[in-house]
RNA sequence: GCGGACGUGGCGAAAUCGGUAGACGCAGCAGACUUAAAAUCUGCUUUCCUUCGGGAAGUGUGGGUUCAAGUCCCGCCGUCCGCACCA
């Protein structure tokens, strides 16, 4: 046996065996229990940085643990790989974006390989794959037929320079990134998804997902945002624009005495009528569009509005009328797109109320005091009973809105209402990179499915990118297509689906690719749901929730019994760097810059650099470090271990190579415990009892507890240092055959986190099969418990002494031990303790 | 503004139920081995005081509950994250 682990040939070596061996296959038809855990694919950037390789190498830590307990495990694979990058790399490198995300794919997959990690390559797709969205597209038409696939005007940023439309990121300060001109909010006709149809069972079924982080249940809700209220209707005073009156919402209906004004968006029907005749209103709404759209400039936004001179009757008092503003705060696409205010009880309402001279009536009292008091500068939103309020004056607010809604519905002038600030899917992306959405309009029929049988619509490959715009929309042939209907002149739909789309249902893919169809039904539902997802918190909101819509859809259409995509969620923290600028504004990877005189420099050109925030690391800020050379100097597992060890796995990590050497020694020092029992006979006969021989095996049990209820936990960082506390044990300990099994044993422990080394001392230790195939060792539980125990002494909760007593000695003799104490005899100087607590096999307190 | 998380040595951190704060690692210091270096091993490493026995303080901060608080409660300070005109 070597003296030293060398990874560089360990690692390709029992890579090339697990290859061979199909070790990490995932047999669909395994009688043991399955395990699915999955990582979240990656975009297909360039190359992977070590913000990549921590997250794969916690899954693959779980994996290979859950395979060794006795699981099938299905671990896979593969490349979100549409996108705006690639379209942008097209652009600026005149290269084709298949073909640069390919040659993407081919890199980021041998770094990956490089890692040795426990993955089924063989189930390895890439969602530009024709084969992957011509299921996707059919999937689209399923849900079209099911009637929750539909069309609806809706706004784009529009750049008017380049004439093209804008994806949110392209957006910077409200400017056109390539044109630098002010972007334009321009309605398009655009595909939708009707995932409103699923907020009730979506905030229904997160309250079942107890493996889920509290913080990611939590932003889902508030992002579905359930309000429960009242809907009713204010007649206008006069009829205007042929209508009589429009509905509002408010979810304080307890309030409604102190209602002082009325509002509707700029973009209500009403106000939209009512402004082609009055060019002030006209003009008005102008200026509420032409703001930015940022929050911050919302935030700023001064509350504007329009006096439209009409008034609005009270539903409770005819001969009581409310003047009807526009408002530039009033949103029509939450609730109806209408409000009453009520300044009293809503601070933007009392701000309104103030500039425009409105009344502010309190209705709302904390106290019976408070009745009488005016409202100052802030409203009160907090508990109270009813004032000013006829004949609702002495409820509670809760009782009062009760009232209103069931007076509402008896009188016929409204209802109890649920809004939700959760909106409609917007798929549509004028974009090539993307799956055809499969649709061909036509001039008589409207827009018409494509016939299943002439599914993929296939993106064409002859496109270029040499002006702005989506390249689909210039294609000569490709656009042209007969109705499929009426056999008349149709044209093919040039919008592409949502990346969010191609990761709603990668991970059904992955459970089963049959040709014919996007998965078989079987399973599918014998993998489903994914036992342990990981991926960045950054996805907490969107892409967790529309893989949740996709679902629940599935299911309801009788595609799919599975109810939930994911059971168990982890949220692992990021890698961070510091970020490096030159003078010139440009940003510096970590290589270009050096250390020169206690200052930071440009290496090449010795200019002062600037330190910028610690950050996330990423492509454009250039602060990412590539695994690579790392691998290359410390082997797969110095990095894996590095990458687990310290820090714990939901924290950020900031990336620094100087706790590396540390991984790198104990890989050797790893090594060096292998090695030395590899000669094991040399002991045979050694001494097999005495106390250093039980003392080592307790402490073997207890890791192999540890470290699986913390690989479980995903408390790696614990793990590894209850393998280190192992180790040090080991070496502390005297040469025997417990010692020879336990470096065994030490080793299956490791296997998970750094299983290149695991194999190979495995092998030289003349172990049989590979370690990878290994069974997961089993802790004694009469070895878990210590028979001694150390007890604290305390005086006034004080610690003064400590004291070994067997494990269960009874209280007295606790006690008893305790007051001997030579210390404590000296502490309490003849003294007796008022009041002695204790707890049996942890501590004794003396109360002097 | 609303919602949430967090704050422990020089650094990353641990402390599962309120019960010995700082396990484990990094960095550092001292020593062993060596002609030397690397590698490795041993010891020390929260702060202050010390007659070297030990003593005092200590988990952002101020209070509180308790025999006992990093942990529970209230206030404040700070950092980070999410949402953001949501009626």
């Amino acid at each position: 046996m070597a003296s030293r682990f060398n990874p560089l040939k360990a690692d390709a070596h029992w890579q090339r065996v697990w290859e061979e061996h199909g070790t990490f296959h995932a047999d669909d038809s395994s009688a043991r229990p399955k395990s699915y855990i999955l990582e979240m694919f990656p975009y297909p950037s360039g190359r992977i940085h070590v913000g990549h390789v921590r997250n794969y190498v916690m899954g693959d830590v779980l994996a290979r643990y859950r395979r060794m307990d006795g699981f099938e495990v299905l671990h896979p694979m593969g490349w979100d790989a549409f996108g705006l990058p690639a379209e942008n790399a097209a652009m600026e490198r005149k290269i084709h974006p298949g073909a640069w995300t390919r040659s993407n794919i081919a890199t980021m997959r041998g770094q990956l390989k490089r890692l040795g990690l426990a993955l089924d390559w063989s189930r390895e797709f890439a969602t530009c794959d024709p084969d992957y969205y011509g299921h996707q597209q059919a999937l689209f038409l399923d849900l079209h037929e099911a009637g929750l696939v539909y069309r609806k005007e809706s706004e784009v940023n529009w750049d008017p320079v380049d004439m093209t439309v804008l994806a949110n990121e392209q957006v910077v300060d409200g400017k056109g990134w390539r044109s630098g001109a002010p972007v334009e909010r321009r309605k398009l006709s655009q595909w939708f998804l009707r995932i409103t149809d699923f907020a009730e069972e979506l905030l229904e079924s997160l309250g079942g997902l107890d493996k889920w982080p509290d913080k990611v249940r939590l932003m889902q809700e508030n992002w579905i945002g359930r309000s429960q209220g009242l809907k009713f209707r204010f007649a206008l005073e006069r009829p205007i624009a042929g209508t009589d009156g429009f509905d509002v919402f408010t979810t304080r209906p307890d309030t409604i005495f102190g209602a002082s004004f009325a509002a509707i968006s700029p973009d209500h029907p009403i106000a939209l009528a009512i402004a082609k005749d009055d060019p002030a209103l006209a003009a008005f709404i102008a200026e509420c569009k032409a703001g930015g759209t940022t929050a911050a400039e919302l935030e700023t936004a001064e509350k504007k509005g329009f006096d439209t001179g009409l008034k609005v009757v009270h539903p409770l008092d005819p001969e009581w009328t409310l003047p009807l503003y526009v408002a530039n705060f009033v949103l029509i696409d939450y609730g109806t797109g209408a409000i009453f205010g009520c300044p009293a009880h809503d601070q933007r309402d009392l701000d309104f109320a103030r500039k425009y001279g409105l009344p502010v009536t309190r209705v709302v009292a904390a106290t019976p005091e408070e009745a009488a008091e005016p409202v100052g500068d802030e409203a009160y939103t907090g508990p109270g009973r009813l004032v000013n309020s006829r004949f609702l004056d002495g409820l509670t607010a809760e009782d009062a809105s009760r009232e209103i809604v069931a007076r509402a519905e008896t009188e016929g002038w409204g209802q109890g209402a649920i809004v939700w600030r959760l909106r409609d899917w917007g798929v549509s992306r004028q974009r090539y990179w993307g799956t055809p959405i499969p649709f061909i309009h036509c001039a008589a029929c409207g827009p018409v499915p494509v016939p299943r049988e002439q599914l993929p619509v296939v993106l064409p490959e002859d496109v270029a990118f040499d002006h702005p715009g989506n390249p689909l929309d210039r294609h000569p042939s490709w656009t042209r297509v007969d109705c499929p209907a009426c056999g008349g002149p149709g044209r093919r739909e040039t919008d592409t689906l949502d990346t969010f789309v191609d990761s709603s249902w990668y991970f059904m893919r992955f459970a089963s690719q049959p040709a014919d169809a996007p998965f078989n039904r079987a399973a599918v539902e014998a993998w489903l749901p994914v036992d342990q997802y990981i991926g960045g918190v950054e996805h907490a909101i969107l892409h967790l929730l529309y893989a949740r819509f996709w679902t629940h859809a599935l299911k309801r259409i009788g595609r799919l019994d599975v109810a939930e995509p994911f059971e168990g969620l982890f949220t692992q923290g990021m890698v961070t760097h510091e970020t490096y600028r030159a003078p010139d504004g440009r940003w510096l990877a970590p290589e270009e810059v050096e250390h020169k005189d206690g200052r930071l420099v440009v290496a090449a050109t010795g200019e002062p650099a600037e330190t910028g925030r610690v950050e996330k690391m990423s492509k454009s800020k250039r602060n990412t470090v590539d695994p690579d050379p790392i691998v290359d100097q410390y082997g797969a597992d110095g990095l894996r271990w590095f990458l687990l060890s310290d820090s714990p796995p939901e924290r950020d990590l900031p990336w620094s190579e100087a706790g590396i050497e540390g991984s790198w020694r104990f890989m050797q020092r790893l090594w060096r415990l292998a090695d030395a029992e590899s000669g094991v006979s040399t002991w045979l006969g050694a001494e097999e009892s005495g106390e250093a021989v039980a003392a080592l095996e307790r402490k073997l049990h207890r890791t192999i507890a540890a470290v699986g209820a913390n690989i479980e936990a995903l408390a790696f960082n614990k793990a590894v240092a209850n393998i280190y506390e192992l180790a040090n044990a080991i070496e502390k300990a005297p040469p025997s055959q417990a010692r020879a099994r336990t470096v065994e044993t030490l080793l299956l422990l490791v296997a998970p986190m750094v299983p290149h080394l695991a194999e190979q001392a495995w092998a030289a230790l003349g172990k049989e099969g590979l370690i990878a195939n290994a069974a997961w060792p089993k802790a004694d539980p009469a070895l878990l418990v210590e028979d001694q125990v150390t007890i604290a002494v305390q005086v006034n909760g004080k610690l003064r002494d400590t004291l070994t007593a067997a494990k269960g000695a009874p209280r007295e003799a606790l006690e008893e031990m305790a007051l001997a104490s030579e210390k404590i005899v000296r502490i309490l100087d003849g003294k007796l303790p008022r009041k002695v607590i204790v707890v049996p096999d942890r501590l004794v307190n003396l109360v002097a």
